[in-house]
DNA sequence: GCGTCCGTTCGCCTCTCGCGAATAGTTAAG
DNA sequence: CTTAACTATTCGCGAGAGGCGAACGGACGC
């Protein structure tokens, strides 16, 4: 029983500060010292010397009176990315989906209960996304995170649910945990999970779980409403995504 | 007077363990605590009070009992990407000119005085090449950093050899300060930077620096000695590699 | 069973570091 | 030029944070 956080044990504060600051300037893009002193609740004399370690430190840039983050993450970042076993192969799938559907495809893993877009491609007809390689997105209300959802324990479900909460983008997001359990009982069974608008209107998905590696994981396409309906949306779809995370699969066990 | 780094003022010890062991896990990909404290020469408590605090900022994830960098980085990576204003306009560039010329073109800016490559695309007869997004490199032996060392002061680019040295790699590495001196004027003059095999043996390179934007910058083309010679590495590919710092410049204006 | 490795926890004691206040710069207005 | 209102930076103090050694508890491998 190896819980994944929430454990006990110290923790140090100096370092909650700077994780805390470096949140801010990824808000900010670039902010001098009060700017951040006000946004933690800090004194100005705490927040520039910890900005002065991260310069030390390189984790930080400063131009002028501004401060930033460095190009350092950018090599944390990729760092990161190939510690995920399945992220190349799914490189390969994305972009191949993309061009077969002339939608939008993406690949998303989870981490910390949440989910985490690893690869983004775009077709001939892709419509514009807010989605981001990198950025993050609560589970329960896209395809892709159902599709994840789909692979966990009732329990481990439970504790993101407590955790993160189900809120609400549009009408159809689902806020209810038993509809949320009882609708990732059918992606199991079928293998495919759906967005029906329920993150933005408009927007459809159709996602696979990719079960491979040491992640839960899944890929997708996304289109709008128009074209994604009928037999293309409840069948051609769901059965090509489902081949792409196949071999996703398939080539991850080589590996 | 606002110097980059150096100045005087307080650090944290804090932060600087626990960046030092973000970077530590870049190393390892992966790596248990005992490991960790004695990379670092620290006690096996403060490191786990440490990599606790970060797994709760979700800097880190652990599995089972080995911790690995949080994909986190993933996304404060591309933040800072998106903070180097002519980013996506080189982004279209490079592409470009691994397409007209068959070969491997790369894009950097400078950052603590050292190189970070932002973009590289591979031609139809791309070589393979080590560097990757995201990857640093001292300045002095490559034709993208001494594009980027052209644009400096004398004092300047004197600060980052007095911090950097000049480390050979190859027979034809420039180690001596005043020879690099007299390399950059005459990539001043000219407009473009040439490396001929100053860090790998049979790889050559020419580069023109790209002055826009907040940082100093410079766009490349690489190539085995086979193919890099003659009026095309002395004439055709530095009039291409000019015309594509040229665009980025001219692009990055109307931004 | 024992030995050895691991991760985790505990308590002590020091010296870190967060804070408020004072000091410099820097820009803007009068 | 002066004053005012901002900044960033530095200083000194004192509480409590945090680094450490040591003890503990679990997991393997003999």
């Amino acid at each position: 029983m190896d819980n994944g956080d929430a454990s006990k044990g110290r923790r140090i504060q100096a370092v909650e500060i700077s994780c805390e600051l470096l949140t801010a300037l990824e808000r900010f893009n670039s902010a001098g010292v009060s700017e951040l002193a006000a946004e933690l609740g800090r004194s100005k004399a705490t927040v520039h010397s910890h900005l002065a370690t991260l310069l030390d430190q390189e984790f930080v840039v400063k131009q002028g009176t501004e401060y930033a983050l460095s190009l350092r993450f950018v090599e944390l970042g990729e760092h990161a990315k190939s510690g995920v076993d399945i992220h190349d192969i799914a490189g390969e799938e994305v972009p191949r989906v993309a061009r077969e559907t002339g939608e939008v495809a993406q690949f998303m893993v989870e981490e910390h209960g949440k989910g985490v877009y690893l690869h983004k491609a775009r077709g001939e007809n892709a419509i514009q996304t807010s989605s981001y390689v990198g950025s993050r997105m609560q589970l329960h209300c896209t395809a892709l995170g159902k599709a994840i959802l789909s692979q966990f324990s009732r329990e481990r479900i439970r504790a993101i649910i407590d955790e993160t909460g189900l809120p609400r983008h549009t009408s159809n997001t689902i806020t209810n945990s038993e509809a949320l359990f009882a609708e990732l009982e059918t992606v199991r069974e079928r293998n495919v999970a759906f967005d029906e608008e329920e993150v933005v209107k408009g927007l459809r998905c159709v996602a696979a779980p990719v079960t491979a590696g040491d992640r839960a994981a899944a890929i997708s396409v996304s289109g709008p409403t128009s074209r994604f309906k009928g037999d293309r949306f409840h069948e051609t779809l769901p059965e090509l995504i489902r081949d792409a995370a196949n071999v996703i699969e398939v080539n991850a066990v080589q590996v």
